[in-house]
DNA sequence: CTAGTCTGTGCAATCGATTGCACAGGCTAT
DNA sequence: ATAGCCTGTGCAATCGATTGCACAGACTAG
């Protein structure tokens, strides 16, 4: 590997005059810089930047923490970042915490010490409370709502109680009245604002809330809480269901399907994500589809501004569309 | 950001001292050690590794070309590179193609720059026979099988022609003798050796191969490739599928589904991949399953491997599975 | 008693860049 | 003619670690 010495060297001049030369500083010679330039080709000369990063301060990377890479959700977030990142001129470097919660701070170390510029956090699972990224501009991905806003920490994050209640309002427009809501007995902070989001839908329409059309499956996989869900449904008398989310809402179409219910005729399901089975799924899924690449260029640009300077801004939430099928 | 220096101002001793002590190096007392650790704790030390990878030269870092990130296949195959790079003390650069081929070069000098160990390159499409990553380490993952192996060059990629035969014995288990393939007109190479797994497949079975049998639909999204294939199948006169993978498979499923064509009952349809999805299409769907983690953690194990001395290994093929549902 | 070994620490070079300052030589202005 | 200003380049410090070598003092062996 070519450094700036040997250039130097064989070009009879000294290394800082290279250096200059390559960055195209303004007093050095036509020749010289031509000169040179040509040996860095010939060479196949490319600039160290782990030396360049010790003298600058800056590595120009972030450092990004995922809960797992194999979900598509955090896949098109990631895609989103990686996009806005590159543009900017930065390199991500990726760990995950495996899903397994209170390993974040574990991770951060090692973000740390390779001295990222920032970090974002990408988790599909709440409950990080204790996650300290120390002196590091850090966003936070749409987890994690409880905590404020300072100078060197930043959310971004879906309105989930709006974009719950385009759901809702969607099934109020076709005209049904008993609306079930199935939420996630383990995303305590998301679930509530989308059964904020559909009681106040309701309310809005006139329509009574009934608590015991507001169902909390017991944790366990999405898929399972939806189809366990589906007697229980039929019970209550209700038309239509908003699903916390599309797998909650697949594993109950596939429950129907099983039962000879069928949708929409006998019920109305919604879910919440638009991934990417929601239209390949029979019958095609009606669901709130999140701006999961905006979410991860946003979170870069909010990013940035906390990298350059302390900023003074505050969460940002973005707006989900209703996507019918 | 305190570094060894500031420690070494406060305990009065030498930077090198610190060093030493931090790292547990045998020559330092048991006193001076503990002091040193206690103030590097108290100070809240993070070892600079931006520093400690000048001189070393070693970065412990892969970096990782990918087409795209929000593609399931891909975020499997990251998860098992991931792990494993993780277990081996590893951190991985992310970066990737945006879908445009021929931009792998333009991405490889940024890894050079950032002085990665090595290189993982991750990609749906194939065709990038021109790709050079200079000298640094790199395994392929699934694509490019033109290029032959040698020391500083692997590949990692599944069976294409023995998992293809796993799937149309499946089908001729079955009892079916009609079989259709739809390959991918898209990938060139690894659908010659589906194509080939299921030619051998038909032959072992002393079922004629018949060549009209063989689909290519021009070049476009799989989804259509799949719906726009059903009209000449039915033609055929068919009675079974092998689909260059699921999507494919998928697409087809939908436009029996609006045809009304029964799928087990009037066609079998097998796929390719096990994607997510196809457990929860409608009939599920029968695939050949991809050990995608083991795709990832295979290939850093090759790497590292690469990266310890030239190696003298050959490409690596792993087995799929078939997934009857 | 002296040479040799062992222990504990410091000095200084090194990794590959960047950059403030100095300096030499040519030019301009007074 | 001399001061002052460009222009083009080099010297040396710096970023934050690691590490070979030197060295001082204590201890051991003959």
């Amino acid at each position: 590997m070519a450094s700036i010495y040997d250039i130097a060297e064989r070009a009879g001049v000294a290394p800082s005059t290279v250096s200059r030369a390559l960055r195209g500083h303004s007093r050095i010679s036509k020749e010289t810089r031509a000169r040179i330039k040509q040996l860095a080709d010939e060479m196949g000369f490319v600039p160290n930047s782990i030396a360049q990063s010790l003298v600058s301060q800056r590595t120009q990377t972030v450092g990004v923490i995922t809960s797992n890479l194999a979900d598509p959700w955090v896949g098109a977030v990631l895609q989103g970042i990686e996009d806005a990142a590159h543009e900017a001129g930065y390199t991500l470097i990726l760990t995950t915490t495996k899903d397994r919660r209170f390993r974040e701070n574990a991770v951060v170390e090692d973000l740390r010490r390779r001295q990222v510029d920032g970090i974002i956090v990408v988790l599909v699972y709440e409950g990080i409370e204790e996650f300290d990224p120390g002196s590091t501009p850090t966003v936070l991905i749409n987890k994690g709502v409880r905590l404020a806003p300072d100078h060197r920490w930043r959310l971004v994050a879906v309105d989930d109680k709006k974009s719950a209640g385009l759901a809702v309002d969607h099934l109020l427009e076709l005209g049904h009245r008993r609306i079930v809501y199935i939420g996630s007995a383990r995303r305590p902070s998301s679930t509530r604002h989308r059964q904020e989001g559909y009681v106040a839908a309701l309310r809005a329409a006139g329509v009574p809330v009934e608590h015991d059309l507001i169902f909390y499956p017991a944790p366990q996989a999405d898929l399972s809480a939806g189809s366990s869900s589906l007697a229980d449904i039929l019970k209550s008398g209700a038309t239509a269901v908003f699903c916390y989310n599309d797998m909650t809402a697949i594993g109950l179409l596939a429950e129907c399907r099983r039962r000879g219910v069928q949708v929409p005729h006998d019920l109305s399901v919604v879910g919440f994500d638009d991934l990417e089975t929601a239209c390949l799924v029979t019958p095609a899924l009606t669901t709130v589809a999140q701006p999961r690449r905006a979410l991860g260029e946003t979170a870069i640009a909010s990013l940035l501004h906390l990298i350059d300077g302390p900023g003074d801004g505050e969460h940002i939430y973005l707006s989900c569309k209703l996507v019918t099928r």
